[in-house]
DNA sequence: AAATTGACGGGTG
DNA sequence: CCACCCGCCAATT
């Protein structure tokens, strides 16, 4: 497995309890900024071999983007158990709940990050 | 080998 | 707020 999916994994993995990331973000943190969509499908094939918070990454704008209707109806649902409300549309507010991690720890655990 | 496919993102109008 | 476009990149067709 290549250091990037590692890195995304142990990421993701580090997002606390009522707190969520956003794609991109994650995707920057873990050095590859514009590649959101290794996010997705990482998060879409690993999520249950690697038991990740995937509930907590929401798209830029704050939305669960989720298509299945039964797993977006859980995504809420774990959201709103650990203190995140979303409203009807599933949206969360990004200004209270994003994750912002201490990046000289994240380099400690994960190895090398980008600067910034 | 080339095209398609995502639970995406940012810019623009 | 919406629609549209283009960049992104690994896995799967």
């Amino acid at each position: 497995m290549n250091p990037y999916t590692l890195s995304v994994i142990g990421i993701i993995k580090g997002i606390p309890e009522g707190c969520v990331m956003t794609y991109g973000q994650i995707a920057e943190l873990a050095g590859s900024p514009g590649g959101a969509r290794q996010v997705v499908r990482i998060l879409h094939s690993l999520s249950k071999p690697y038991e990740l918070p995937w509930h907590r990454v929401v798209n830029a704008k704050g939305e669960i983007v989720i298509k299945n209707e039964e797993f977006r109806f859980i995504q809420m649902l774990h959201l709103q158990n650990e203190g995140v409300v979303c409203d009807d549309d599933g949206r969360v507010d990004l200004k209270i709940y994003r994750f912002i991690p201490d990046l000289r720890r994240c380099r400690d655990k994960l190895g090398e990050l980008p600067a910034f």
